[in-house]
DNA sequence: TAGTGGTCTAGACCACATT
DNA sequence: ATGTGGTCTAGACCACTAC
């Protein structure tokens, strides 16, 4: 059995050549978001690829370590390789950066204010890459650490992306999570852009400050393991006792 | 010549076992810090590093690459692998953050407002780990996107990893590449804290707001190469037209 | 043409978790 | 005892750069 699902050589015309373990890194990622393994779901060992892929092992296993890198599996000794499941208080951090001052980060409560289908602005279509009759599912939540609000979230959805979504009767705490279950996308990058502003009405009642005090407000767009835009929000944040967290390196 | 410079084994006491290649990636490291190669400079290739540490060329090669992932080394096919300096272009937007609304990343000029050699605050002294009597050199600047100042940034480093600095008659622009070259401190991570607050009488003065205006403010701490804390920052920016940028993934 | 890093393979052995 | 990923090695060949 020597057939190769991928070519090792360059291409007659001017396609860009892929190394081998990038042609299965690709793969492996389009059979996650065909799902053919579902979040939480072990693959078959490396050797079993790699007789699958037509590829020896160690090629195999530079592309599943790659993946691991980016978060996209998770893999332990002894045990297997997994499609990584944004579950686990590891994960949930990882996209939430509102740390109380002087205290270890920890994950907020959600309370809903508002959920319902919208036409979206110009603003938001553009920032979605929307159609001209695309709708958006609005969202917006209070989110609260030790009961105290901190955070309000307004989440625009685009409606092709989540069928159905604004007829569910109940959504959990961990939306990112919830996602990945129901509509199989799974979070991979954002973009935060950040700037200080002041409170408004609404900020004041919901964020229990005074109109006027500065805030942090940023907006993050989201996208899932294909690279398409599921996600755009607007945050307004205290930020008298709390502060955004960036680690570089 | 079968000589080890390192261990495969266990040690007898209650040691962490360290893989070679993580064993390899530290003493290269180490040998960095100590300027066997200085920033720019060539290393030996993987077979000559091999034959030097007693560890097989794949061993070698794969603590070069991780070097490569945290930014310690640069490697060109063909030409060798180098020793990072933080200058060209990408290497200085990598710890700047600050990004011109609807524009695309760029560097700024700066003006120097302040710079003297102090006794540290309370504060300061906890945030870089100083001792009783450890200095700092407070150097103070302002940043300039096209001419239009957007950044405030009062600079703290410890006296004793800057010896002679606050002597120094000409300070570049370039503050992370100047300490590589001239102390041996290659800056390798930071954290920030992002806060919203309000302009007062020296930031309105400085960034050209209004007083009372909501800014963003930040603070920084940067680390070294060897883990050391070199730097702490406190930023204030204007956020009307500029915004902090985060990318997650 | 020579020297470098990049890719790919094959195989031995170790560490860890589960049964 | 079995099966998994983790480490380490050795070697062949390719691609890029410089001289």
């Amino acid at each position: 059995m020597k057939g190769s699902k991928f070519d090792n050589k360059m291409s007659p015309s001017g396609l860009a050549f892929q190394p081998l373990y990038k042609q299965v890194e690709e793969h492996v990622t389009q059979l996650i978001v065909e799902q053919r393994w579902k979040p939480g779901e072990m693959l078959p060992n490396e050797f079993q690829l790699a007789e699958e892929f037509g590829v020896s092992q160690g090629t195999v296993r530079k592309a599943l370590n790659t993946l691991t890198q980016s978060k996209v599996l998770t893999r332990r000794q002894g045990v297997g390789t997994f499609v990584s499941e944004h579950t686990g208080n590891q994960a949930l951090y990882r996209f939430f950066p509102l740390v109380e001052d002087n205290q270890a980060p920890q994950l907020p409560e959600a309370e809903i204010i508002a959920f319902e289908l919208q036409t979206p602005t110009k603003n938001i279509a553009e920032q979605l890459n929307l159609g001209a009759d695309d709708k958006v599912i609005f969202l917006s939540r209070k989110r609260l650490i030790n009961q105290v609000a901190c955070l309000l979230e307004d989440i625009y959805l685009p409606e092709k992306y989540f069928p159905g979504l604004h007829e569910m009767p109940e959504l959990p705490h961990t939306l990112y999570h919830f996602y990945q279950l129901n509509f199989n996308l799974t979070v991979h990058k954002t973009t935060d852009r950040i700037k200080a502003t002041s409170a408004n009405q609404r900020d004041a009642e919901n964020l229990e400050v005074k109109v006027g005090d500065p805030i942090l407000m940023f907006t993050r767009l989201t996208r899932a393991l294909d690279g398409k835009l599921i996600e755009f929000r607007i945050n307004h944040c205290r930020s008298d006792n709390y502060h955004y967290l960036v680690d570089l390196d």
